[in-house]
RNA sequence: GCGCCCUUAGCUCAGCCGGAUAGAGCAUCGGAUUUCUAAUCCGUUGGUCGGGGGUUCGAGUCCCUCAGGGCGCGCCA
């Protein structure tokens, strides 16, 4: 628990108000005691359900009880008042000088305000991105990668160790299909005569990859080997003379320009896997003998999909991993007919790999195309770690791009498809990444390209961002005191409703980074900031109306330093929130 | 056929591991501009929380069921 999150502060003290009342009870009693904001404002600043929830094993009527801990939770000294009320809760009422007193707590810490203990320093590996090395990143791929690296950043606030991963799935088919279509360009750089259908037709599966962004591959190719790779004019060599050289180099390309794109989004991962060397160096038969060490693989024959046969259906005898004994529907095949391993297989090697590493927590984000695919992960997560570790999997929905009212068409194979640096140079990666967060993740959303850009009250980016650029356009006029000054101010003076409310979602920050930070739901801290935004307009606008609420008054410098501590605080904490979801403040509108 | 996710105001969505009279924004309509940028703010209209059943002192939230939408279902990753 934060000692900066005063509702922690203030459950601390009703669990030892209530273990006075009750001392018959055990501390486990008191384990569901929650304290809250009453979702009703006029019920007060908080309430706690502790009457309810402990009443049954106290064997008292919840009122009775609320009544007895309210009258000791009124004698507290951030108490202004506690009153029972409904079927048991316990309202409170708090300080005002207690209120304001969390300013200075604010300014102390500065951006670190809201980090928190509740991960308690716990390893946690957040994978995410982790696009094929194919081409570069599409609008696709864009949602997962903003989401991912703002839980991670969550995840760190709230007291994690966190680590920043992309497992680079470059031991598959479609790496190879990438291969020949590199080789495709490098014959073009070097002037065949073969036309494109005449290639495709001459490779397995036929040319996957026609973009342009393959053309600079077979340029560079050219430039470092020269025409070794192929046959006098141009012709197309044996793969065995070429293949593993085009695929590393390639893939090698590909990963440098999906860095730069994810570094042009800002997101800068720690670990970069490849899952050919965890293939390669024996990780898939070593979690393989791990689990049938534990009696979890065996040879099976699966009963084809009900309903929806596919046509070169034949029961097939296959190494099978014993899932259902971890909650899977059905066991799942850890072999292809060729021996090679399938994607599961290699995932389970990527996984032991990470529990190898020590992680006792693993996060994925994954396209919720991927959704089927979460209970056997955990299966096998549960069965390599012997349920030690625990995988979360969160999923997050499609995208749909709009432009003038209509959707943006996407078309991989025409090449023609909208890139993620296409959409970054169109409305900057600030409005990207705070717009992807703006839904939960497990939400279809619609992206308009008009909105995220249009400076107005609609577009929650710059509703956040005014909020701040206003807070700094005050400061700098006040001269920009420093936050210790700020942080000694009387602060007495600061007793509007409107300024008690900012000051009350400003110290509610650190629960909900938290709460958020539990539950994996970044876009919690977007709505968050959307809502301590609007408090301060709200604050800035009475002071239109009533001078005597402006941020500056010349006639009154205690006034004036105190409200300059509010402002200041409201600064600090949209910067935090901001750090978290990787959006950069602005210091002024343009 | 089976599994997972979703269904909350006219629209787009929140709703904090069950808590009090379900909240925002947009749209509608009405109002605030000698300023610390009105790019904002205030007020107003609007909901059988998809339908039905169950658990509970209490259900938008948990369970069952039905309907509608999305995704997936052995050698694609």
């Amino acid at each position: 628990m934060s000692t900066q999150d005063i509702f922690a502060a203030l459950r601390a003290r009703t669990v030892a108000a209530l273990a006075e009342l009750l001392p018959d009870q055990p501390a486990e009693a008191f384990a569901r005691v929650q304290m809250e904001p009453p979702r009703d404002p006029a019920h007060g600043d908080m309430a706690t359900n502790a009457a309810l929830v402990v009443a049954k094993a106290a064997r008292q009527a919840p009122p009775k009880l609320a009544a007895a801990l309210a009258e000791k939770l009124a004698a507290l000294p951030e108490v202004e008042s506690a009153a029972p009320a409904g079927p048991g809760f316990v309202n409170l009422r708090l300080r005002e000088d207690f209120l304001r007193a969390q300013l200075p707590v604010i300014l102390t810490a500065g951006e670190s305000y809201g980090d928190g203990s509740v991960g308690a320093g716990r390893r946690v590996d957040v994978e995410y991105v982790s696009a094929n090395p194919t081409g570069p990143m599409h609008v696709g791929h864009c949602r997962g990668a903003v989401v991912g690296d703002a839980l991670a950043n969550l995840l760190r606030k709230a007291g994690w160790d966190v680590t920043k991963e992309y497992y680079i799935n470059d031991a598959g088919a479609q790496v190879l299909a990438l291969a020949y279509a590199a080789y495709w360009r490098y014959l073009q750089a070097l002037g065949t005569t073969l036309t494109e259908d005449e290639y495709a037709q001459s490779i397995p599966g036929g040319l996957q990859y026609r973009g342009d962004y393959l053309i600079p591959v077979g340029e560079a190719l050219k430039a470092r080997f020269g025409d070794s790779l192929a046959e006098p004019g141009g012709m197309p060599a044996g793969p065995s003379h070429w293949l593993d050289t085009v695929r590393d180099v390639t893939v090698e390309m590909m990963m440098q320009a999906i860095r730069e794109d994810l570094a042009a989004l800002g997101v800068q991962q720690d670990v970069f896997v490849s899952e050919r060397a965890l293939i390669e160096s024996g990780k898939l038969e070593e979690a393989e003998r791990l689990l049938a060490a534990k009696g979890l693989i065996y040879t099976g024959v699966l009963e084809p999909p009900k309903g929806k046969t596919p046509e070169d259906w034949e029961p097939r005898p296959q190494e099978l991993f014993r899932a259902t004994q971890f909650g899977d529907e059905v066991d799942r095949p850890l072999r292809k007919s060729d021996g090679s391993g399938t994607y599961f297989a290699n995932d389970i090697a990527n996984h032991l790999h990470k529990i190898e590493r020590g992680f006792g927590e693993l996060v994925h984000v994954w396209g919720a195309d991927h959704g089927g695919y979460v209970k056997r992960m955990q299966a096998a997560v549960a069965a390599l770690s012997d349920g030690k570790v625990t995988l979360d999997v969160v999923l997050t929905q499609i995208v749909h791009v709009v432009k003038d009212g209509q959707p943006v068409r996407m078309s991989k194979r025409a090449g023609t498809y909208v890139t993620l640096r296409d959409l970054i140079d169109e409305v900057g990666k600030d409005a990207v990444r705070f717009t992807m967060l703006t839904r939960k993740a497990d939400a279809q959303m619609e992206f308009d390209l008009d909105k995220v850009v249009e400076q107005s009250r609609d577009n929650p980016v710059f509703y956040v961002q005014y909020a701040h650029a206003r807070c700094r356009s005050v400061l700098r006029q006040a001269g920009d005191p420093s936050a210790a000054e700020l942080a000694a101010a009387p602060l007495g003076a600061l007793a509007d409703p409107a300024e008690l409310a900012l000051i009350r979602r400003l110290a509610s920050w650190p629960r909900t980074v938290e709460a958020a930070a539990q539950a994996r739901e970044p876009h919690r801290i977007a709505f968050f900031l959307h809502d301590l935004a609007g408090d301060f307009h709200v604050l800035w606008n009475k002071g239109r109306e009533d001078a005597t609420l402006r941020f500056i008054r010349g006639d009154e410098p205690e006034a004036t330093r105190a409200r300059l501590a509010l402002v200041a605080a409201t600064a600090t904490v949209i910067r935090s929130g901001l750090a978290v979801m990787g959006v950069t403040p602005v210091e002024e509108m343009r």
